[in-house]
RNA sequence: GCCGGAGUGGCGGAAUGGCAGACGCGACGGAUUCAAAAUCCGUUGCCCGCAAGGGCGUGUGGGUUCAAGUCCCACCUCCGGCACCA
């Protein structure tokens, strides 16, 4: 019995001896080196990084990796300098809860994941320079990670300049100078890009950290869902607000998704309007009087708008300064700083209650849950700066501190949620818009319209309504024109072991208490290394493990000064943030790069990774290198500058079933999803919980636009593919399908499963097909009756012929077109037409042969030095020239065109190639069948397109 | 709710406004074989027809055009993301 993978029969084409054959030569003659500086030419191809998680490789990774290794092959092939190299991004939780669950210190599991991906990423033949590996949790690389913070610690951002500056030239304001140099201290720490806050953050007890907001999604954490409360605790920040205007307009040329640029924008939130301020008068009344309300209308009249609001007003940022006189109510946030001074004694105790309540509410809690809107009357009212009416202020938890002023002026005629409150509240609603067709629309008006009830404003359309309301307010200094960004700071601390220990020192005094002041630590002693620790174990308080490291780790002396070590971590987003630039210099031991070498090859040429990235590692890395840009350490604003999303790949199609709770089966039109519990699946009419069962395809036909069971016809399936996941049983490992087909035939299955973008169903069937495709190639070139592989008898030397040569440059030249547009699955079936041209050919010319075996390699190189070595060419055909195309094979002499009767297919002739309109109308009407066709009709018109088709119009 | 993306044979998918379904999987038939596997050759959108041929077909309904999977309008379904940001 013959076996496909037996070793004894080596003509055959035998996966498992070739690859780790070539595999071994390669890294023996460091085939895949990059040069320290690149030709004429360079190409920087990047991928994402893996998190070496303990399950190893998963099939989703060779995708990207496979697509990039493509384009690096045959960039190499012509010529072009290429830079491809890989790394780990191995800093991360998991490494730390399994290091809390068996003791193993998480250095140690880390080693040993990386190792295990190292091996798979080796096994599948990708071509990286594997001398530039990194892991981001080196010492060589924490050491500049840390540097790179303290370079933001070191930056302040010039908004005149719009760019950051060193903070030795942060201009110091006169009474700050004089009020000393501790002062001094303060100020320039208020100021730079890496500070420290106290405000609520978000905990999570379970996981014993803190996370960013962006690390919480609808009230838990997005890593476990465990869920998150608010807590106020001193926190490193890093002000990416700042850089929020250039990350957004910055993002135009770029070459990057549409999607993903527009997924950015959304999340910067740059929105423009104005900020106005309404008056509340400077005691803490409940109505301010009509005379200070005119009184201080006059003052500003006669001055500036405040950059700061005064005590004596509430100021409000709004998108839609038209709907000015629709307002019926001020809501502030329960964290507003004039939330007490606004209350009345009678109020108090319901706000007070109120705002503790909201306090401790988690986000989960305020958005989901509470979609009711809640809130409490304050008891005190502020005048309208336009009409000096007295509005109501109220206290509510739909308005956000965090954005904009913290407060906003209520329009329930026009914005949806003030609706929702008005209505709960029973307060006043006012139209101020009608549509501009005048038609009496239904409130919430939202959209833009004509002014009305607006005094001198009515009849004006938004747009114009809003340019001169904002202008009238500016120069009664009552308001002016504010932008405003849903982007927050960055929550860069965490309270967790496995992360890079922040390069910071807090000053103690005699008493060895932190006197607020803090330094970096001096660039001579980075990396400051994790300490050794017993146990990782997060505590109940947020106290991180590092404080609890020994005291000659935690206290420094430093010219007779004492200090604590920081002993917050990093998130692992830190060591993402600037990768792709010491990939170019990773043993420079100087400095993180090299300016020449940063200059030569950056910017990144094509970065291909996980759509799930779009937003936060993107936008971060773009923050790093702007700051890092800005203070002249790198050349280019922009890390990336073309970047392609590959699609996710789902487990293969599956058939459901539903078993009712009754027996028997349940169609699948009557179930469906249980409105709470997500996955479960229930009776429409009984509400019973109906139990999924998976149908082998032989039982389930297609039945007009449903599948059906084909016992049982009126019984509906469900057919669909599902996201790989432990729980559905239906991972793939890369392991056991290179085992069973061989790493090319994975690599190019992966490519001919549809286009890299797509979001596509695994089939390991298809990768069976593929391989049968390469048996194809194989048997192209090798006599499979010999006992070692040796060129099979139909190879000869004779020159190809027309034909052959047509076939063979048009496949050339679609394949190099379409690695080109990163089109892989057509380019793969352009060479299976190749090899079925060919496989009946008794005769094989090397001439045919020897250009297929070099533009098969990128895509399955291994299989491709094998047979350029049976065919005799010296090694490594991975670095051969690519073949030229040459264009005289790719047109024929004559053209077969349709002749279409009213847009309708009724016929073929062959025209000669270079034929126009007139001969190739009088070719149609000559065609026996057409002629018939036309007997006794008028030809109304006559279309004919050269080389394309010829159309009759007829009556 | 809002924002993306996608709906084409039994399945994955191809198609600069110009011959819909390339290529692969699956299925069916043939050659080879004692037999099977493997291999090679062929057929394979649906309907009518012995055939020649004809009709219908790219989620639904309309439109533009000599010609629409492709462009425009309205809608349906699925997938992904965001979700009180004033």
């Amino acid at each position: 019995m013959l076996s496909r993978t037996g070793p004894e029969l080596m003509p055959r084409y035998t996966p498992s001896r070739i690859e780790p054959k070539w595999q071994t030569w390669w890294e023996t003659n460091h085939t895949f080196a990059s040069p320290r500086l690149p030709g004429e030419r360079k190409r920087y191809i990047l991928d994402m990084f893996p998190y070496p998680s303990g399950d190893g490789l998963h099939v989703g990774h060779p995708e990207g990796y496979t697509a990039t290794d493509i384009v690096s092959r045959f960039e190499r092939m012509r010529g072009t300098s290429v830079m491809h190299p890989m790394g780990f991004d191995a800093f991360g939780l998991p490494a730390e809860e399994h290091a809390i669950r068996t003791g193993t210190p998480p250095a140690e599991s880390t080693r040993r994941n990386i190792d295990t991906f190292r091996r798979q990423l080796k096994m599948l033949g990708f071509s990286y320079d594997w001398s530039r590996e990194i892991a981001t949790t080196d010492p060589g690389y924490v050491r500049w990670t840390q540097w790179i913070f303290l370079v933001l610690f070191d930056t302040w951002f010039d908004a005149t300049e719009n760019r950051g500056r060193p903070i030795a030239e942060l201009p110091i304001p006169e009474d700050v100078q004089t009020a000393g140099s501790q002062a001094v201290a303060r100020y320039r720490d208020d100021h730079r890009l890496a500070y420290q806050s106290e405000a609520p953050v978000n905990w999570c007890p379970a996981l014993g950290t803190v996370l960013a907001n962006e690390e919480v999604v609808g009230g838990v954490s997005e890593r476990g869902g465990h869920p998150v409360v608010r807590l106020p605790l001193r926190q490193w920040m890093l002000r990416i607000t700042a850089y929020a205007d250039r990350l957004d307009r910055e993002l135009d040329g770029l070459a990057w998704p549409e999607s993903i640029k527009k997924l950015q924008r959304d999340w910067i939130g740059r929105s423009t309007g104005a900020e106005v301020d309404f008056f509340i008068g400077e005691s803490s009344g409940s109505e301010p009087d009509e005379a200070g309300f005119n009184a201080w209308k006059q003052g500003r009249a006669s001055a500036d708008f405040p950059g700061k609001p005064g005590a004596d007003v509430l100021r409000v940022y709004t998108t839609r300064p038209d709907t000015l006189y629709g307002v019926t109510a001020m809501v502030i946030a329960p964290e507003h700083p004039a939330v007490a001074k606004l209350t009345t004694p009678a109020a108090r105790p319901a706000v007070e209650a109120y705002c503790e309540a909201a306090a401790r509410k988690s986000d989960l809690d305020r958005t989901d849950l509470a979609r009711e809107k809640s809130g409490v009357f304050t008891g005190s009212y502020c005048r309208h700066p336009l009409d000096g009416r007295l509005v109501p202020i109220w206290v509510a938890d739909y308005v956000l501190a965090s954005y904009g002023t913290g407060a906003i002026m209520s329009v329930p005629a026009h914005d949806t949620r003030d609706h929702e409150f008005a209505v709960a509240f029973g307060l006043e609603i006012v139209r101020v818009i009608e549509s501009s067709d005048g038609g009496e629309s239904e409130l919430p008006f939202t959209d833009h319209g004509r002014a009305v009830n607006s005094a001198s404003y009515d009849g004006l359309a938004t747009a114009d309504f809003i340019s001169r309301v904002a202008a009238d307010l500016e120069s009664a200094g009552l308001g002016r024109a504010a932008v405003n960004y849903k982007l927050r700071d960055w929550l860069f601390s965490r309270q967790r072991f496995w992360g890079e220990p922040f390069p910071i020192l807090h000053e103690l005094d005699a008493e060895g208490n932190e006197t607020g002041l803090v330094r970096g630590v001096p660039e001579s002693e980075l990396p400051v290394p994790l300490p050794v620790l017993a146990d990782f174990k997060p505590g109940n308080t947020p106290d991180p493990p590092l404080s609890r490291a020994d005291a000659d780790w935690l206290f420094v002396e430093i010219d007779g000064v004492r200090y604590r070590r920081e002993t917050n971590t990093m998130p692992q987003w830190a060591g993402s943030c600037w990768y792709e630039l010491r990939f170019l210099d990773p043993h420079n031991s100087e400095r993180f790069i090299d300016p020449e070498v940063e200059r030569a090859w950056m910017p990144v040429d094509l970065y291909v990774g996980g759509a799930e990235h779009a937003v936060l590692h993107l936008l971060y890395a773009r923050f790093w290198h702007k700051v890092l840009h800005d203070r002249g350490h790198v050349s280019w604003p922009e890390p990336f500058g073309r970047l392609v999303n590959q699609g996710m790949i789902l487990g293969e199609m599956e058939f459901t079933g539903y078993r009712h709770p009754q027996g028997g089966w349940l169609s699948a039109e009557q179930t469906r999803a249980h409105p709470t519990q997500p996955g479960v699946t229930i009776d429409r009419e009984s509400g019973d919980e109906a139990a999924p069962a998976r149908v082998p395809a032989e039982q389930v036909e297609k039945q007009g636009e449903h599948f059906v069971l084909r016992d049982a016809p009126t019984i509906r399936v469900d057919s669909r593919a599902y996201k790989m996941s432990k729980s559905r049983g239906n991972v793939v490992n890369p392991d056991q399908i290179v085992q069973e087909f061989g790493a090319d035939s994975l690599r190019l299955y992966e490519m001919f499963m549809g286009p890299l973008e797509a979001t596509k169903p695994w089939s390991t069937a298809g990768v069976g097909g593929v391989r049968t495709f390469l048996e194809r190639c194989w048997r192209l070139v090798v006599d499979e009756r010999a006992e070692e592989p040796v060129l099979s008898a139909s190879v000869c030397d004779d020159p190809a012929d027309e034909p052959q040569l047509q076939e063979l440059h048009r496949m050339l030249d679609k394949v190099t077109a379409d690695i080109e547009s990163l089109s892989f699955n057509t380019a793969i079936a352009r060479m299976m037409e190749f090899v079925n041209f060919c496989t009946p050919l008794t005769k094989r010319p090397r001439a045919l042969l020897e250009p297929f075996v070099k533009a098969l390699s990128p895509f399955a190189p291994h299989l491709a030095e094998e047979l350029w070595q049976v065919l005799g060419q010296p090694a490594p055909v991975s670095l051969a020239a690519w073949p030229e195309v040459e264009q005289r094979y790719l047109h024929d002499a004559t053209v077969e065109i349709p002749v279409q009767i009213m847009g309708k297919l009724r016929g073929r002739v062959t025209v000669d190639a270079a034929a126009d309109a007139d001969t190739m109308i009088a070719a149609a009407t000559a065609d026996p069948r057409i002629a018939e066709l036309l007997e006794g009709k008028t030809i109304v018109k006559t279309i004919a397109v050269p080389g394309r088709m010829v159309n009759f119009v007829i009556r």
